[in-house]
DNA sequence: CTGTTAGCGCTTTCAG
DNA sequence: CTGAAAGCGCTAACAG
C-alpha cells in the first residue's frame, strides 16, 4: 500500500542509505544514481513516512494550541492567524478545547507532550506553582496568552491595565461622572486563572483613584445583569457601563433594552475585544480593539523561533485602540 | 530526559518484552514482577513514546478536520462538538483552515495523509472526479459535511432542499406574496464546490414551482445588497427576503436599515443557520436552526466507527426546525 | 511465566 | 561514491 524507501532501494539495486541521500539531496552520491532514484520514487508516488521520520529526528513539526473557549470569537480569530503562521513554517496544529475545565486542561497538556509536539501555545485556566512547574519542565517551548501563568513563561497579549485606563479616561472625557465596571470573571478569584480580568480590575482601580469626582461600582456577581439594571435605574447621574468583554457588553445592552433603558441616552456602554460580529449590532458598540490576529500570529512565530533554539522575550504586547461606536 | 521501556527493563533486571506485558497488562506475567515493573515505571514517570507506538501499531489516534471557514460561527460550534467527541475516544484533532483556497485544501489533505491520521472530516471546496479519486484512494476513513463531494463518500448534514422548502412555506404562510432569495455562493458555480447552496437553490425553485401566485427573484451577484434594496423599494408588494445564511441575512438587515427600510414592516427577512450571536441582534431574526453541534458530534462518531472497521451510512441527516423571530 | 528475535520506516554513522 | 550496521522506542511472535 505504502511505498517505502526500502522498496525503492531494491528496485534501483542500491541500498536504503543511498536512497536516503538521493531523496534528501545530500552529498556523496553520483548525479546518475540520484536521478534514477528520484525518477523511480516519483513514479511510485513515494512519500516519506512522517512518523518514522519524526521518531528518528526527534521533531514532529506539530504544534499544540490549548483554548479554553472557542465560542468567543476572539479565539477563533486568534486560532485562524496562529494556524496560518504555523503552516507557513510547515507545522500542523492540534487544537484542543478545555472549556475552562482545569483537569481536562492538564490531561490535554500531558497528551500533547506524549505526542511530542514541538511547542505549545496555551490560554490557561490553571495557575499556581504546581501548574507552572508542569509547564516549565515540559522540555519544549511554551507560549502563553489570554492569562499569564508565570513570569518565566513567555506571554503575548496586550497591556490590559493601560487599556482599561484608556477606556475609563475615554468615558470620563465623554462627560460621564459615574461608571460601572462589569467584570464577572472576578468572582473566580482563587479558583481559576483570571490574570487578565485582574489586570483590568487593577487598572480600573488605579485610574479611578486619580479621578476623585468619578463615582464607580464594580459588578461581578452571577446575576450581574440584574445588578447593573438596579444600579442604573437607581442613580440620577447618567451612567457609563464598562464591560470586561464585548460579550458582556452585548448581554447588558440587551437587558437594558428589555427594561426600557435607552442606550446611549439613559446609559452608555463600552465593551472590550472588538469581535467581528459587532458589525451587526445596533447601536454600534464603543469598544477596545486589540489586534487579536496579531497575537495569534506572534504566538506562533515566537514558538517557532524558540523551537529553532533562539531566545524569545518573556513579554510581548500588541497595541490596542479605542473604537468609537454609538453606545457611549 | 525521556524514560524508555528499555531503562525500566534494565532496572528491573528483566527484558523489554516483559516490561511491555506489565505496562499494557497483558497475560503471561506473574503478579510479582508486574507490580515491581509498574512501581518502577511510576516512580520514573514513564510515559510510552506515542510516535514509536504509532509506528508499530499503524494508528495514530489522530483525526484531521478540514474547514474552509472558521469565522462563520457554525463552524466553530461544529468543531467544538467534533473535538469533544474525538477526545472521548482518545483522539486528538488537527484543525486545518483552507479559507476556501482549493490548492491549499489539496496540499493539506496530502499533509494529513503523510502524518498518518486515522481519519479525516472535511468541508470541501474542491469537487470533481479528480478530487473524489484523491479522497477515495486515501486509504483511511473520510467523512464530508457542508458540501458533498461524492456519492461514495459519507456525508453528514441536513436535507437542504426540504429545509428551504419549509422556509418558503413558512414565508407564504405569513402572507407574503413576493420573495427574494439571496444566495451569493451560487455565482461560484463551476468554480468551487457549492453543493449546499445548489441544494437550497433547487429546493427553492421546486417549491416556488408549486406556488403560482408567489412572485420570486434570485439574487446572487457580488453587489447583492444593492440589488436587494432595489428590488425591495421598487415593488409595491411587501417582500420577504430569504437568505442562504444568517450572515447574509444580517448584512441585508443592516443595509436595509441604513436605507430607511423597516424590518419587518416594509420587508421581512429570514436567515439560515441559527448562529449563536443572533441572541444579540434586534429585531431577532427568523431562521432555520439545524443542530450543527450534532453534525460535528456525528461526524466524529461515524469516523471513529469506520476506523474501527464498521460500515457507516453514506448519508446522515440531522433535523432542522424553524425558529421564529421578529424579522418576518 | 520470561527471554529472544525481528520489525515498523527512516536516518546516520563508519567502513570500504 | 556506496554499502553495511546500528538505532529511534515500542510491539509481537515464537521459543524455552
Amino acid at each position: 500500500m505504502q511505498v517505502t524507501s526500502k522498496q525503492i532501494a531494491e528496485m534501483c539495486g542500491v541500498t536504503r542509505g543511498t536512497v536516503d541521500r538521493a531523496l534528501n539531496n545530500r552529498p556523496g552520491i553520483s548525479a546518475a544514481t540520484r536521478d534514477k532514484i528520484l525518477k523511480v520514487a516519483d513514479e511510485l508516488g513515494y512519500r516519506p513516512h512522517f512518523l518514522a521520520q519524526s521518531l528518528v529526528k526527534g521533531e514532529t513539526k506539530t504544534l499544540g494550541i490549548v483554548l479554553f473557549d472557542i465560542h468567543n470569537q476572539i479565539f477563533s480569530q486568534l486560532f485562524h492567524s496562529f494556524e496560518a503562521e504555523a503552516r507557513k513554517h510547515g507545522y500542523l496544529t492540534y487544537l484542543v478545547l478545555t472549556n475552562k475545565d482545569q483537569e481536562l486542561e492538564v490531561e490535554y497538556i500531558h497528551n500533547l507532550l506524549n505526542r511530542k509536539v514541538d511547542g505549545i501555545a496555551i490560554s490557561a485556566v490553571n495557575f499556581g506553582s504546581k501548574f507552572e512547574a508542569l509547564l516549565l519542565k515540559a522540555g519544549i517551548p511554551i507560549v502563553s496568552f489570554a492569562n499569564r501563568i508565570s513570569a518565566k513563561l513567555p506571554y503575548v497579549w496586550i497591556d490590559d491595565k493601560q487599556a482599561t485606563k484608556a477606556a475609563v479616561r475615554h468615558i470620563a472625557d465623554k462627560g460621564y461622572r459615574r461608571i460601572i465596571f462589569v467584570i464577572p470573571p472576578l468572582r473566580y478569584k482563587g479558583t481559576s486563572n483570571i490574570y487578565v480580568p485582574e489586570q483590568r480590575y487593577k487598572g480600573f482601580l488605579e485610574i479611578c483613584g486619580t479621578m476623585p469626582d468619578l463615582q464607580y461600582d464594580i459588578v461581578s456577581d452571577r446575576s450581574y445583569l440584574t445588578s447593573v439594571l438596579q444600579l442604573v435605574t437607581q442613580s440620577q447621574e447618567r451612567t457609563a457601563i464598562l464591560c470586561s468583554s464585548d460579550i458582556y457588553a452585548l448581554e447588558v445592552a440587551r437587558h437594558l433594552k428589555a427594561h426600557q433603558v435607552k442606550v446611549p441616552e439613559d446609559a452608555g456602554i463600552m465593551g472590550f475585544d472588538h469581535i467581528d460580529v459587532l458589525r451587526f449590532v445596533d447601536p454600534s458598540l464603543t469598544t477596545i480593539d486589540f489586534q487579536v490576529e496579531e497575537i495569534g500570529r506572534k504566538a506562533a512565530e515566537l514558538l517557532i523561533e524558540n523551537i529553532r533554539g533562539n531566545d524569545i522575550p518573556l513579554r510581548t504586547n500588541v497595541t490596542y485602540s479605542i473604537v468609537e461606536g454609538e453606545s457611549l
